[in-house]
DNA sequence: TTGAGTGCAAAGCATTTGCATCACA
DNA sequence: TGTGATGCAAATGCTTTGCACTCAA
């Protein structure tokens, strides 16, 4: 059977991806790997991805319209969207009240939602 | 000085839009109107796209990765996606507590939010 | 040693742009 | 009639795939 081997490039992606602040887009992952590994190429960088999902080390959220990646096991969490610099951060809080098997009028059947905040990060706040 | 000419194409390209039960995607959104403009031309659809939103006519929101029209004006709403059929509903509830100006610990300014339910359907709840 | 993994380049797709033609105003 | 709009095709840009070489096991 196949099996995953443990390469230096697969080790630096899911570090990058691990001590991330929020979940990253692939030019961001391609660029922090590569600081550590200057020869990486973009192709290993979506494979690894692939790779890391299936293994359900890490997963995709959606937010602005692009796929960014983040560990996964960070329990239930949402995130937030610098309107000024692009960032994105996660946050442990949810400020939704839905306990599962909601049902909404007209027989929507919720069973899990996400939840993304816009405005300025603590960064970025202090100077508008 | 330019002007935006009234066309048949953009004509139908908004009343899809306008007349959808929830945001729509590209395809479907030039599906639809090839049942009408058979020789609609997927350009003209990614310009017309283009041309309304900076009209406010329509805006674009991301859900699953995916950019989505609607139109404008619909108030403060969220998204319901079905897990089953895939299709997307515009629901006008909110289930956040968040005034605007919400400042989470930490200094993250919050200004507005976006909420995607994921659940079944009125149409596919019955069949589960 | 050997086959999975990698880097590079070519191939795929979705979206955008160039251009000759079409049709609103 | 003149200019913006359209359809088609070529051009982008991002993601995936093919292939020869590399290296983890």
């Amino acid at each position: 059977m196949s099996s995953a081997r443990a390469t230096r490039q697969r080790e630096v992606i899911a570090q990058v991806i691990e001590q991330a602040e929020g979940p990253l887009g692939v030019p961001e992952i391609h660029g922090r790997a590569r600081q550590i590994l200057p020869r990486l190429g973009i192709a290993t960088v979506y494979r690894t991805l692939k790779l890391l999902t299936e293994q359900r080390q890490i997963h995709a959220v959606a937010v602005d319209g692009e796929s960014l990646y983040e560990k996964t096991g960070q329990g239930h969490h949402h995130h937030f969207s610098c309107e000024r610099c692009s960032r994105v951060f996660t946050l442990h809080v949810c400020p939704v009240d839905l306990p599962g098997g909601t049902v909404f009028a007209g027989g929507f059947l919720v069973r899990s939602h996400e939840v993304t905040l816009y405005g300025l990060c603590p960064t970025c706040a202090p100077q508008a």
